[in-house]
DNA sequence: GTATGTGAACCACTTCACAGCA
DNA sequence: TGCTGTGAAGTGGTTCACATAC
């Protein structure tokens, strides 16, 4: 199987997922490049050749069957199975990220929490004992935990990851606003809004220009 | 002025800015492309290509001025000004949004929030009534808020976002996991960390390959 | 008849490499 | 000498268009 898949379209098959997901919801069986696209704003010659890096999915003259590839996407994203989490920072915005309700369903659990400070660390938020960062070398082996999220302030996101990186963490979703560095086994996103109202705003500025 | 600036210089921008912003806090006054790359992990060759579309902003072989540069792009992304948001959704999301500190500083205020469960509208949440969506209409006007922030569930997204267009607002920082609809003059960000954790997890699913 | 899968053509962004200026 | 600014070259992703299969 290929080694030269386009990153973007790696980003683009989340995507797909979510879509087929909420077309079985509704009851559909089979779904087409067409509609599909439309759904996405994205082209159907676009979705047919992403497809195509991975098998051949459809059937001429019909589309696609909405269960088989969503099964298939699935399983190429590596999405059949539950992944385990660790939090760092348990700060506001930490605490929302333990309460949000969106990673469950899709197979994501946070099974531990992390914070420096010692008023913090003790207490029960969600379910969750928070332990200090100190401890994480000592409790990682146990957690089974390749994925991380970032919520610490930006002065020490860099440090932090560093130290996941060290506990074998393959996998950073950071929240803290910085440019995070990783060995290139190590994937990071990086959530920022403020980088997406600051781009948006380039365009509204004065009656500003549509792209 | 140039109508053919690529979109990818456009989201690059907020990145240049907010490192030259720590430069800056950390007293430096000059910085050439290869160490803003190198922070970046960005070619040097991409920042001056990149800033080459707005002007000319760096003296050859001294490199960029860090407070003219910083002011530079923030004039050109227009954000020397305070922007007005509306929040629509105070659910769990919707009340973290509200409380997190990250947009203040950067000149983004959150000046009303709505909701359509009836529950919640007259709550104080964050120092703001919660108005009913029915509202949105009526008050919009006075608030002069060209951004919306989307925090309601997947199935109302689509319709609270046609609403607030309807409304006149031109860009909107969408956290439903949907990929909305908005005519071109409307900018949307989707914001879904589900999305960034699945397509890492096709890259650490088994040893998986780098990159 | 209809929609996929895919090489080939196209387009856009990135990188190179060097002239030009401090 | 050192680093920017930028045409030109290179690269990679998107779109086209049609043979193929149902």
């Amino acid at each position: 199987m290929a080694l030269e898949i386009p990153e973007v379209v790696i980003d683009r098959l989340p995507i797909y997922t979510r879509a087929l997901a909420l077309l079985q919801r509704q009851g559909r069986n089979v779904v087409n490049s067409q509609e599909l696209g439309g759904r996405l704003g994205v082209t159907p010659a676009q979705i047919r050749k992403d497809l195509s890096y991975f098998g051949r999915f459809g059937k001429q003259g019909r589309g696609y069957n909405v269960k088989r590839l969503l099964e298939e996407l699935h399983q190429i994203l590596g999405i059949t199975r539950e992944w385990s989490m660790v939090l760092v920072g348990v700060g506001q915005l930490g605490r929302a990220i333990l309460g949000y309700d969106g990673f469950a369903p899709q197979g994501f659990r946070i099974v531990a929490a992390f914070d420096v400070d010692p008023d913090i660390v003790g207490d029960m938020v969600n379910g969750l004992e928070v332990k200090s960062v100190a401890q994480l070398q000592d409790e990682m082996p146990d957690l089974d935990a390749q994925i991380a999220i970032v919520a610490v302030p930006a002065a020490n996101a860099q440090e932090v990851i560093d130290a996941l990186v060290e506990c074998g963490v393959k996998a950073i979703l950071n929240y803290a606003p910085i440019a995070a560095h990783a060995p290139p086994d190590v994937r990071i996103r990086d959530i920022d809004p403020v980088l997406g109202l600051q781009s948006m705003t380039f365009y509204i500025k004065e009656g500003g220009t549509t792209s």
